[in-house]
DNA sequence: CTGTTAGCGCTTTCAA
DNA sequence: TTGAAAGCGCTAACAG
């Protein structure tokens, strides 16, 4: 069902039944009516490639991020499409799989039919990332890039936050799992560890880089106990149930024995003992993230946002004074 | 940069550009190279839009969900973009929020520009469904429409297995936490719990359809505990996680006092106590549903498929003997 | 193997 | 307020 055969049903030019859908204020209100009508009967549906050839307009945007699995990014992704949704948008959803060629690849695929990009946690170069965004709009949720759009969840002041609180607890070395290096969020949450500490005074141990996962945490675990660290700090809250459960496996006490603070809080109070974590504002994030790149479309002009979300630590059950302060009091 | 640009500055025809890329075999090798070369520089990428109005192909999927941060769909999503990736598709993510009438706004937004549809636990009637199906390939996931291709998770074989269990342990009378009532799943689970209890003469009390959620779960206690059940089984783990928050917070200890198994095994080992529930395959449902849709899509030849999953129980921590069981023995 | 030509369905000046 | 006509960039017969 085209447009010319709706323009040839009702007997009007097949520019009239265009307008009454893209310019109704156009024509007269009863040849409107007269043609939606047409249009509905028949049920005609505007071809999307055909309008797209025409005003260069595609109605769509991508949103990529690193892996859907993991749980801090369905309400970004959610919001991400509601927002979307309110314009007429629909979105592409892209998985990279934590994998910067699959991150290229995907950007590619959809750079030819989208007018904007959101990307999330991207593992690409700055180069390439800045190279994407010089031929489309695109903004970037935690991600800084000098010059590009971008939304930043500053977890780094909830895990300062974190590491504060775990030393007036008394700790006095404590360790950070971290998650993958080219995470811009990761760089950041290490670096607030370390600062931290630093003007604290307490150790902190390090452990190498890896994804993000349950079974990570699982590993680390060995880690903290060997380093001597009586609380720890995961990349995120996959990470430190992970350690919650092995550290449960192997008879260790948390909080009693050793403290354990996760980040996202992705999975609320849902696990046992409750835990303490530092907040996450990912559903804001890609609610903001398209409203900027929404704005950016229409406006065309790119303005060189930064737009930072602070996040604070959420005590709940699995941080307690250190041992070492109890067995002393 | 368009086709005719390439032509130019090769001292070609546009057609010879565009088979370039759509069908090399055409033409001369040294051809190919000459104006693969040229685009190369010039940076030219080929209009998705005016290929797909040519073509009527447009290389796109549509995955529509009810809820993606339900974590039931991420591994879903996860498996149908990546079968969908292999065969170069975009796929287009639409969230129904659990509204019919959200679903058919996607729907009707997507259809203009994919090629196929993958409907996961749609809520729409059946009677739109094959209004859909009848216009382009769609693929139904949980969801038992006679004549569409479906591919459905048979919980029910799982959670029979679940109250046999439970029955065998000493349990006489157990809880079914509904979900959603237009939920092809909780119908198919409901009828299995009711089904098998009939069948081992136990009680069961049904509590009300809601929209499966950690909140729902806690509301449930209420009703499980004044109903008397010293069992209950959830709709979903997320429901059933809920439940031990709540069952806790309440005194009432898991499973001493009472069992209670999820259904879809989403949160892994990840609760304390460790989960009882119901194994879950959305992830292959999600890749067999696609290679259907694809398949469907090339051949044109809509073949009534109905492909069922198996479930099973998985047996962790929060099931035992019933208490009173417990006390005669 | 390569060129010619006629569209795909829609929007958009420009006229009337 | 409506019609006519020229494309948008690409593909696909059909010739040669």
């Amino acid at each position: 069902m085209t447009i010319d055969q709706v323009a040839a049903a009702v007997g009007v030019n097949r520019s009239s039944v265009s307008r009454a859908f893209s310019r109704p204020e156009m024509l007269s209100p009863e040849t409107v009516a007269r043609i939606r009508e047409a249009a509905e009967k028949l049920g005609y549906t505007p071809n999307h490639s055909a309008r797209a050839l025409s005003t260069g307009r595609h109605g769509n945007l991508a949103l990529v991020v690193p892996d859907v699995a993991n749980p801090f990014f369905p309400p970004m992704i959610r919001s991400v499409q509601n927002e979307a949704d309110h314009q007429d948008y629909c979105v592409f959803l892209g998985n990279s799989d934590e994998d910067p060629r699959q991150e290229e690849k995907l950007l590619g695929r959809f750079s030819g039919q989208v007018e904007g990009i959101v990307l999330a946690s991207p593992r690409l170069s700055d180069e390439r990332i800045r190279a994407f965004a010089e031929v489309k709009p695109l903004v970037l949720i935690n991600r800084d890039v000098a010059g590009i759009p971008r939304v930043l969840i500053d977890s780094g002041s909830g895990v300062a936050e974190a590491v504060a609180y775990l030393a007036q607890q008394g700790h006095r070395r404590i360790a950070y799992v971290s998650g993958p290096s080219s995470s811009w969020s990761n760089k950041q949450r290490r670096a607030a560890v370390k600062k931290t500490a630093a003007e604290l005074d307490l150790d902190v141990i390090t452990m190498a880089a890896q994804v993000p996962s349950y079974e990570a945490g699982q590993r680390a675990v060995s880690f903290v106990l060997e380093g001597g660290a009586t609380a720890a700090v995961a990349f995120d809250d996959l990470t430190a149930q992970g350690m919650l459960a092995e550290f449960r496996e192997r008879g260790v006490r948390v909080p009693r024995d050793v403290a354990v603070v996760g980040c996202d809080d992705v999975v609320g109070a849902t696990t046992y003992p409750a835990l303490t974590t530092v907040s996450n504002r990912a559903g804001e994030a890609g609610q903001i993230a398209t409203r900027l790149l929404l704005d950016i479309m229409t406006t065309r002009a790119v303005h060189d946002v930064r737009y930072v979300l602070e996040t604070h630590l959420v005590v709940r059950e699995t941080t307690a004074p250190a041992a070492a302060n109890r067995r002393q009091g």
